[in-house]
DNA sequence: GCAGGTTAGTGTCCTGTCGACCAGAACTCT
DNA sequence: AGAGTTCTGGTCGACAGGACACTAACCTGC
């Protein structure tokens, strides 16, 4: 048996006293949906390293706060809504080198949102744009840092997320069709779901959608008025639909 | 909109290059099964502060290696085993005052072990111990820090991943029985399964188990001896065996 | 060695779930 | 009005999973 290693207490060769320091950032994965697919917010580099770069947004945690204050306060400043409840840590990165100036261990977090388009284009849009999910995986669009891996983990989440939590609410508005909500489901997981059959699911788990009578306008191509829905509360452990491999994903290639 | 935060640009107020410092650990919640049921691998504090007390084993990240590898050093400094493969990242902890003396950021990964009660008793049993996971939940017994939140979450970890991983096969030996196998779902989901469904559910999955064709002896109590199998691979998404809610959890209350 | 106890493994039935597909309802557009 | 589109409900069949009886193969004690 090799020497016991205490919490608070170096190992050999290495001062308490001393410790590496490190700077902590947290990074916020911001998802959404628009124009039917997956979206990323990712802002521009101005500075180097990496300058011009698509990144995500982040930023240094400060002492007094929390990670996941800190993931609301970065979360706040980027995109001005305060949704704590949808913020999500998935994972920490420290791989040495990750940021070339300095030893940088950031933690990631997931933000499921409502399409926030109109927001991202009130700021400067060279700065900060919504980008299509299955370009950054694809490689189309490169990331400084070691950012694909963090939205690729992030994304891996939302999909397992999507299974066993309430998370696809958190795609659409307040009140939403049953359409809207499973085009979450077929965008993010890159199946095709039977609407009939989604609709019972949805609606057999009493409580997780409401109903509230009234229905929404048909779109230019007509067809019958969807009911609307509000978001009920989420599950405990499981959700009504399950994610199986239909082995035909469309888009979203891993 | 608020100002775009950018990675490696502070927010307004903190200079860049006087960023926070913090001190970066890795703990590692060691769980294993013995004696039924499921334990987890504590260490008492030998210092202030929380001395006397019992903490799950950890310490520092060094600039040069990767979180996973702190992991692993940590992992083969305590048991002595070097299984990189079990080992699983959950969760970073960050609040402030966590460690009364300096800022400290940690991540918790899981390491599931083989029974490692021989590999404890060798050192000195007074520093090390395998301590039932019930005891820890029930708070019978006190963790320094917030190591009692970060063995809950390992926890939770664990029992997702019996569903959708291999990781059962982790708790077990090189080759094993199902009645062994069993007893780790038992255990770890506090839930009874039935022997027979659960043969057929986890033989049917083809490859997950791979029988060696050998048989293993009965107990002193008798009994047909039962087929012996080893692991094969693990699976991609789901398990043969389903978690479902029978709300008559035995032990391991939440 | 035989009876009774114990554990492992097989067979069978039954029920609930889920996907596929059809049909009707309710709207828009031409 | 008719065609096209979307929503919603109905039906059927496949299949997975739980309950449980039954057989197989070992142990201990007498």
């Amino acid at each position: 048996m090799k020497t016991t290693t205490r919490p608070g207490e170096a190992p050999e060769g290495y001062d308490p006293s001393r410790f590496p320091p490190f700077a902590v950032t947290v990074d916020v994965v911001i998802l959404t949906m628009t124009e039917g697919s997956l979206h990323v917010l990712l802002v521009r580099r101005g500075e180097a390293p990496f300058q011009g770069m698509w990144a995500i947004p982040g930023g240094f945690k400060r002492p007094p706060e929390t990670l996941d204050e800190a993931a609301i306060r970065e979360l706040t400043e980027e995109t001005g809504v305060d949704s704590a409840s949808l913020l999500t840590q998935f994972g920490a990165y420290g791989d040495p080198g990750r940021d070339p100036r300095m030893n940088v261990v950031t933690v990631g977090y997931l933000a499921v949102l409502r399409d926030v388009g109109a927001i991202v284009a009130g700021s400067d849009a060279s700065d900060a744009a919504l980008v299509p999910v299955a370009d950054v995986l694809k490689g189309t669009i490169e990331l400084a840092f070691d950012h694909l891996r963090i939205v690729l983990d992030a994304v891996e989440r939302v999909r397992v997320e999507l299974e066993v939590s309430g998370i696809a609410s958190a795609f659409v508005g307040a009140t939403f069709t049953l359409a809207e909500l499973r085009a979450v489901y077929e965008a993010v997981w890159g199946v095709q779901l039977d609407a009939a059959n989604f609709r019972r699911s949805v609606v057999a788990d009493e409580g997780w959608v409401i109903p509230t009578g009234r229905r929404a306008r048909p779109g230019s191509a007509g067809g019958r008025p969807p009911e609307l829905f509000r978001a009920g509360r989420a599950w405990r452990h499981g959700g009504p639909i399950r994610r199986v491999d239909r082995s035909q994903s469309k888009g979203l290639t891993r």
